[in-house]
RNA sequence: GCGGUCGUAGUCUAGUUUGGUCUAGGACAUCAGCCUGCCACGCUGACGACCCGGGUUCAAAUCUCGGCGACCGCACCA
């Protein structure tokens, strides 16, 4: 049986029919076969490298070069210190019991809960006061009553040591952003201290998954595009919003969630800002941008949809989240990318675990004029009353208030602290008057988060199509992971010769471009059909007599026929959207 | 991690029930040659597989145990 018969199958879904073309094809496939494999991991091979490369540009263009977000690459693995600091260690590892008799998993913390002990006290134990609460309190297993084992810790961050000396605890990044807010200091000052500002970093991500499945939809390492975008929380307005406020967005909002009801509300961008269903502007901005996206990859608005998070779903850092899920054909909704406000926790922080200094400074339009009490002590009179011990009596003073140092000194000519007196003729009291110019604040960050893989295998199964029973991946042109396929009618006369030029000759005007010149011309442009190549030259007969060559689209099977020397800057408007297919040339009627 | 189903060339699969005739068959793909004047033509040839390890047996793709992996369900998914 073959594989297209297969899959024109009803109970052969796209996973299964995208999976198999993936691993014929080499766009991708599980890692580690010659070993058995491990689960979770995945390989990407020629065309799926280009095609996953091509969605990060997309990125790029989408947020680098059009909003002028910054990007920065760092290191995989942590410090441990990074994500105590984070608050991952403690939201990474849940305590788990397990049944000696039904094998059932508990979460140990929970079970503690309905012994009234609060999550925040679960938290805290160690697993051997875990066995021993959950001795006191006699909790067997809920479902058969049997005992449980060991409680043991679940810790889904992949963990290691930091170089020869095991006390050096690391962890590979479960995501991007921690780099982002580690290295904000820096980046701030690159941005040259003007906010807002953003940093996007795309790169591998590790999570110690229990049981990893659905192909690119769940892996243990995977790409993630982390934004991070730093804004003053007093200053919260979007100056790109005019761009997207009449951007529709499906959202699935709590209420309608919590009433088991799946319809999304449609809104605008400017609507859902108006009704508080979004609280940021940017937040918003962003969401709208990844509805674009996701468009742009190939996915029809009406596939998409965003779900607001309820409350016990949210990550420890986050007020208000939002996934933006698309359709597939065998699981559904599947999310694609995350949209969290995470507020100042993230850098406060770090600030907090770290000492470093994380806020910025702004200045008021207009410096505020501000009078205030200052108390100085008279060294020359303190000192010799308390010898050695002046300077301590002076650093009690200056912990009290100025005000409350004033008023005693009115009442009773002098203060007492602790159990020195200071008398009015010892200090100097004046009222200094001082200029504010700005103050200091943390910014805040709303994040949008994407998984690159699953971009990745939403482009391939919308991509994913069956023409006249052959598999056509109809890529939108700006991802093909090859652009041009050039291939001479016949392999002999000169044609192949005149072919191998074109290519040579597009290669250096920067196409992807491709030569083949094996088997029937047919099965070339099946091929490259199946290979999602967006465009086939095809060098004949009329080419050696008039210079032209004949361009057949992918999607549409149609030719046009257009002379050699206009070929790039025909191609280069192509790519970029700027013309149709049928402006390449002369339209050929089918045959 | 539990339960169910499953694992044969690049891909899809026949064979497994009832161990031997399997030197493992086919289709598609790939490569070489011939042919071929625009959508997987044809012909000839080549390449290429029983997931890994133990056990039972004269004999294991087939039975059995363990491991690994895949899919589904449960749990998990900041």
């Amino acid at each position: 049986m073959g594989s297209e018969a297969k899959c024109s199958k009803p109970e052969c879904d796209k996973f299964v029919a995208v999976n198999e073309l993936a691993k014929r094809r080499g766009f991708f496939w599980s890692s580690f076969e010659i070993y058995g494999g491990s689960g979770g991991f995945v390989t990407y091979g020629p065309l799926g490298t280009r095609l996953k490369q091509n969605i990060e540009n997309k990125l790029r263009e989408l947020f680098v070069k059009k909003i002028g977000i910054y990007e920065m690459e760092s290191s995989v693995i942590a410090p441990g210190k990074v994500f105590e600091a984070s608050g991952h260690v403690d939201h990474f590892k849940e305590p788990m019991v397990e049944c000696q008799n039904c094998k059932g998993r508990f979460r140990a913390d929970h079970l503690l809960e309905e012994k009234g002990i609060s999550s925040a006290e679960a938290e805290k134990m160690t697993l051997a006061e875990i066995k021993e609460e959950l001795e006191r309190h006699g909790i067997v297993c809920p479902d058969c009553g049997g005992p449980f084992g060991e409680p043991q810790r679940f810790l889904t961050m992949f963990e290691t040591t930091i170089g020869p000396y095991s006390g050096a605890v690391g962890y590979g990044r479960p995501e991007a952003a921690q780099n982002i807010f580690v290295e904000f200091d820096r980046l701030y000052t690159a941005a040259r201290e003007r906010l807002p500002f953003g940093v996007i970093q795309i790169g591998h991500a590790l999570r110690n998954e229990i049981s990893p499945r659905q192909g690119l939809i769940r892996l243990r390492e995977f790409t993630i595009a982390d934004l991070e975008f730093f804004f003053d929380p007093e200053e919260p307005c979007c100056r790109f919003l005019g761009e997207v406020e009449n951007e529709v967005l499906p959202i699935l909002l709590c209420d309608t969630r919590l009433k088991e009801c799946e319809d999304t509300t449609d809104v605008t961008v400017r609507e859902a800002l108006d009704r508080k269903i979004i609280q940021n502007e940017w937040q918003a901005f962003f969401m709208a941008q990844a509805k674009r996206l996701l468009v742009e990859l190939g996915v029809p608005a009406e596939k998409q949809r965003f779900i607001e998070k309820l409350t016990w779903e949210k990550a420890h850092y986050s007020t208000q989240s939002f996934d933006q899920e698309v359709l597939v054909d065998r699981w559904g909704w599947v999310e694609v990318s995350g949209h969290a406000y995470r507020t100042d926790f993230d850098l406060a922080s770090h600030m907090k675990a770290s000492g470093a200094d994380m806020t910025v400074y702004k200045e008021y339009p207009n410096p505020v004029e501000k009078e205030e009490l200052v108390v100085k002590p008279i060294m020359a009179k303190l000192g010799p009353i308390y010898k050695g011990e002046a300077a301590k009596v002076a650093a009690l003073l200056a912990k009290v208030p100025a005000q409350e140092v004033t008023d005693a000194m009115e009442k009773q000519g002098s203060i007492m602290v602790e159990n020195y007196q200071v008398f009015s003729e010892q200090v100097d009291i004046s009222r200094q008057k001082t200029t504010v110019r700005g103050t200091r604040f943390i910014p805040h960050v709303v994040e949008p988060s994407f998984g690159c893989d699953r971009l990745f295998y939403v482009a391939l199964e919308y991509a994913y199509g069956i023409k006249e029973d052959r598999v056509v991946m109809g890529f939108p042109r700006s991802i093909a992971p090859v652009q041009v396929g050039v291939y001479p009618l016949m392999g002999k006369d000169g044609l192949d010769t005149k072919a191998c030029q074109i290519q040579n000759m597009l290669a250096n005007e920067g196409f992807m471009a491709e030569f083949d010149e094996t088997g029937s011309i047919g099965r070339r442009y099946a091929r490259a059909d199946e290979a999602g190549v967006q465009l086939g030259i095809t060098v004949d007969y009329d080419t050696l007599k008039e210079d032209t060559v004949t361009i057949r689209d992918r999607d549409s099977w149609q030719q046009v026929r257009t002379a050699i020397k206009d070929l790039p800057a025909l191609l280069h408007d192509y790519f970029y959207g700027k013309k149709a297919f049928k402006e390449l040339g002369v339209l050929i009627k089918s045959q």
